[in-house]
DNA sequence: CAGAATGCAAGAGCAGTGCTCTCTCTTGCG
DNA sequence: CGCAAGAGAGAGCACTGCTCTTGCATTCTG
C-alpha cells in the first residue's frame, strides 16, 4: 500500500496528473494493474490521496517559513517565498493543487479541510501584527456592503482571526496577488517578460504584504 | 475542415482539455477517426487551434469592454470584468489558457504572439489615462533594482506603453491579482468562503485599478 | 491436525483512447 | 475518356481504466 502510494508520487512528479497511470504505478510496484485496485478504489481515489499529501507538503512549507524568529511582516513574506519555491519544486502537485481542476474530479470535504492549513498561517501572521498593534488598518473608503462584509467575517472566523472585516478583505485580496503571481510564473504566463520572476515575486510579495497592512517589512 | 474546427470548440466547452477526443470529435461530424487525420495532424494540433480562438475571444470580450464610453479607469474594471464572465461562461476554455499547461503541450509562438492581445488592451487604458494625466505616479519607495527595472521597461515596450518602469510593474502586479481572484474563483478555491464572489471581485478589480493609479473609477 | 475461510495477486476481457497504414471510391481535369 | 489527386473507410497496434473470475497461500477454526 505505502509502495503503491510512493509510486504514485513519483509517477504524478515526474508525468503530472494526467500522465498518472493506474497501470505505470503497477508496473512500477511490481504488480499487475488489477491488483492495485485491491488497495485503491480508482485511480480518483489514488489522486485523492495525493493530492491530500500534497496540501500537507505545501502546508508544512508555509508554516516552517512563518516559524522565523522575525517580525509578522516579514513571516508573511517569507511564507510566499516558501510557496513559491515549493510550487517551483513540485511544479505538477501545485498544478493540481491550484491549477485548473482535474475533469470529473470533485475534492472530499477532508482535502478541503486540510487545503485551508497554508491561509491560517497566513492569517495568524496578520492577526498577530494586529495584536501587536503593527497592522496598519486603512480608514475605510467605500464601506464594504452587505455581503462582501458578512463573507469576510465568516471567512476570519474560519481562519481563526478576530480583526475588522477589511483586514480579512485585504489579506484575500493580497492572497489572489500572490497566488496569481505564483501561477503566471509557473503556469508559463511570465515567459519573456519577467522570465527569472524572482525580482518580480519578491517584489510583489513586499507589496501584498503591504497591503494587508504589515508595516514591519 | 470548419465543421471539425466547430465539433471540436463544443466538445472542448462541454468537456475540456482533457476529455477532447479526437475520435469523439470524428464521430460527431460523422467521420472515422483516421479520417480526421487528413485535416488534422494530431490530437494537440486540434488543441491548438482552439486555444488560438479561444485567446481571440477572450480578447475580443475584453476590447470590447474596454471600448465603453468612460473614464479609462471604470473601462479598466469593466476589462476585468469581462475577463470574469468570458471565464464563468467558458470556465475549460479558461482553464485551458490560464490554468495548469496541459501535459506534453507547448504553445507555438503564433499563439504566444495572439495572448498578448488583453494585456495590450489593459495597457493602453493605462496609457491614456497617464496622457491625460489622471493616473497617480506614486512616489517610488525602494527603488527597482536593475533586472526588475529593465524587465519593466522590455514589457512595457512591447506592450505599447510609454510610461514610467513603475507603472509598468505595478501594472502587471495588478494583472497576476485580477487573473488570481478569477482563477480562484473558477478553479474553487473561494466555494465555501466568497461563494457568490461577485462582490469580492467587484471590490478586487477597483483595488487593482487604485493599484495600478486610476484615480477616475 | 484437517479443513474452511480469508486475503492477495494474476489473467482475461471490455470499452475507450491516439495514431498509422493500406485500400477504395469519388471527383476534377487534361 | 483516362488518369491523378484527394477524401474517407477499415483494420490494427499500443495504451488506458476498470471488472470479473480464477488460483494460490496464509491463517483461523473445529
Amino acid at each position: 500500500m505505502a509502495a503503491i502510494l510512493e509510486a504514485g508520487r513519483r509517477e504524478l512528479a515526474e508525468r503530472g496528473a494526467d500522465g498518472l497511470s493506474l497501470r505505470a504505478v503497477a508496473r512500477e510496484v511490481g504488480m499487475v494493474s488489477s491488483a492495485v485496485y485491491r488497495y485503491v478504489a480508482s485511480r480518483d481515489d489514488l489522486l485523492t490521496a495525493l493530492i491530500s499529501e500534497a496540501y500537507g507538503a505545501v502546508a508544512d512549507a508555509a508554516e516552517h517559513a512563518a516559524s522565523a524568529r522575525t517580525t509578522p511582516g516579514r513571516r508573511f513574506v517569507r511564507l510566499c517565498g516558501a510557496l513559491r519555491t515549493w510550487g517551483q519544486e513540485h511544479p505538477h502537485e501545485y498544478a493540481l493543487l491550484y491549477g485548473s481542476p482535474v475533469p470529473g474530479y470533485h475534492a472530499p470535504e477532508a482535502t478541503t479541510d486540510i487545503a485551508t492549513r497554508t491561509p491560517r498561517a497566513a492569517a495568524a501572521l496578520v492577526q498577530e501584527a494586529y495584536d501587536a498593534g503593527t497592522l496598519e488598518v486603512h480608514e475605510p473608503g467605500p464601506p464594504l456592503g452587505r455581503v462582501l462584509a458578512g463573507q469576510c467575517a465568516a471567512m476570519g472566523e474560519a481562519l481563526g482571526m478576530s480583526v475588522p472585516e477589511p483586514v480579512v478583505l485585504r489579506l484575500a485580496q493580497a492572497w489572489t496577488q500572490v497566488y496569481g503571481a505564483i501561477s503566471f510564473e509557473l503556469f508559463g504566463q511570465l515567459r519573456n517578460t519577467f522570465d527569472p520572476a524572482d525580482a518580480f515575486a519578491a517584489h510583489t510579495f513586499a507589496t501584498a504584504a503591504r497591503h494587508v497592512g504589515f508595516t514591519d517589512l
